[in-house]
DNA sequence: CTTAGGG
DNA sequence: CCCTAAG
């Protein structure tokens, strides 16, 4: 352990506490924090210290443990649709429960999560008890990370960096920031992964955190320091005294996309910049909101060339930061690719037609469930665009539609259910229908449909 | 989670 | 199809 640990490691858990409830009241396992290897990671001598050599203590396993990761046999990462699905896990067959979500709702949860603008991924352990956390001291090394959270939890939406500080000339204050934290990742991958792959997945999900942009927190006792307009001087992060209680945070920007999440259980919407649950002192703006990106921007360059002007510890984080393109965009499609198109057949068409002609136009859960339960692939969601599709369909030239053609028949049908549910706000049909209806076109209507209602 | 709509 | 605000 560093000379300084003690110190450090208290100092650090404040910083973990503070960061924990400005993000939002999250709550990181004290317990889990003092044996964890992060922390060792974390903790490096100011370089006011004298005795200071400290080498970053490395992260305790450079290499994860296969034994360390969950497996599943269908890897939670191919958050994939198309090749006709079954691989999930909670696949039909063992879907014993009449209960609803669909499995592809949890895969879309999942995706969701890849893509959401809430980072904040706070598992239960269920299917990871294990996390791997990379520290990118340079040498980015991955280590995992028990935690026993309990229900929900942790993990911060933001990096917590670290920084050693000291004053060197009156005017000028340095900043050496050895390493910086990224959020917490899980990932799975397979027992079978190799390595290689294992390298790859993890090298992704770096990459796309720091290429996703980042917004520079700024921490002084723990607590974030929001205006960015106060000087360094007035924020009392000028003398020396004061420079251990700094500290840098790095937070994914709202849009950015967590890569390889495995996560199971619904993540705790947390904007990451929720600083909503904590009415600190004065501005409780954002960052984010208050011309956040010029900001952050500057302040991120300023760490910058601090840093480099230190000669001691070239941050090589820092480089990286400034090195990675923020492509957000493409990162993300990468990443989380749209599903496959998957056209409906006439088939389908059919199905949702009939439907829709029983439950009317805003139960896409009921006619998924009563259609399509088993077609994994199609959400209520997906049934909902299909109908307006179709209804859309209905109404232009057949030389304008395209893909496989619809049946006039069954056209006709859905403008007659359209046109029907329209001013029978199908809504409000009480959800016990026990009747079937069938509506039937009829001749004779004002807009050439009309619906009939009959019962069978 | 569902709906309802815009993208 | 995706994304999301609402409920």
């Amino acid at each position: 352990m560093l000379g300084n640990s003690g110190d450090m490691e208290n100092g650090f858990s404040r910083h973990l506490e503070a960061d924990a409830l400005e993000t939002g009241g999250l709550t990181i396992d004290n317990t889990s924090n003092l044996k964890d290897p992060m922390d060792l990671c974390m903790k490096f001598p100011a370089l006011i210290n004298s005795e200071n050599d400290v080498k970053l203590p490395s992260c305790r396993d450079p290499v994860p443990k296969a034994s360390n990761l969950r497996l599943m046999n269908d890897s939670k990462l191919g958050i994939r649709d198309d090749d006709d699905n079954f691989s999930r896990c909670n696949k039909p067959g063992t879907k014993p429960r009449a209960f609803r979500l669909p499995s592809r709702i949890g895969d879309r949860r999942i995706r969701k999560l890849l893509t959401s603008k809430y980072w904040k991924v706070a598992p239960k352990l269920k299917d990871c008890e294990l996390s791997k956390v990379a520290c990118l001291d340079g040498g980015m090394r991955p280590l995992y990370r028990k935690r026993k959270i309990s229900n929900g939890v942790s993990m911060s939406s933001s990096i917590i960096g670290h920084q050693a500080s000291f004053h060197s000339k009156d005017s000028h204050v340095k900043f050496s920031i050895k390493s910086f934290r990224i959020p917490e990742i899980f990932i799975e991958v397979p027992e079978t992964a190799t390595v290689g792959s294992l390298k790859r997945t993890v090298m992704e999900a770096v990459t796309a955190i720091l290429g996703g942009g980042l917004r520079v927190g700024v921490l002084r006792h723990g607590k974030k320091v929001r205006d960015d307009n106060r000087t360094l001087l007035q924020t009392g992060i000028s003398s020396k005294e004061n420079l251990d209680t700094l500290g840098f945070t790095l937070e994914p920007s709202p849009v950015q996309a967590p890569p390889t999440v495995c996560t199971e259980d619904p993540p705790i919407p947390l904007p990451c910049d929720s600083t909503q649950l904590v009415p600190s002192s004065g501005n409780n703006i954002d960052s984010n909101h208050e011309s956040g990106s010029s900001h952050t921007d500057k302040l991120a360059d300023k760490t910058l060339s601090d840093s480099r002007a230190l000669v001691p510890v070239p941050p090589v984080c820092v480089e990286a930061l400034a090195v990675v393109p923020v492509n957000q965009k493409a990162r993300r499609s990468e990443l989380v690719q749209r599903r496959t198109r998957r056209p409906f057949s006439v088939l389908e068409v059919e199905a949702l037609v009939q439907a829709v002609e029983e439950l009317g136009t805003g139960r896409w859960r009921d006619v998924k469930l009563r259609s399509f339960e088993n077609a994994d692939h199609r959400t209520y969601v997906d049934l909902k665009d299909k109908w307006k599709t179709l209804v859309h369909t209905a109404k232009i030239a057949p030389q304008q539609r395209r893909g496989e053609p619809v049946p006039q028949e069954l056209l006709d049908r859905v403008l007659a259910a359209h046109a029907y549910w329209s001013q029978h706000q199908a809504k409000q049909h009480g959800k016990n229908q026990a009747a079937v209806l069938k509506i039937t076109e009829t001749h004779g209507g004002r807009n050439g449909v009309e619906g009939e209602i009959r019962l069978f």
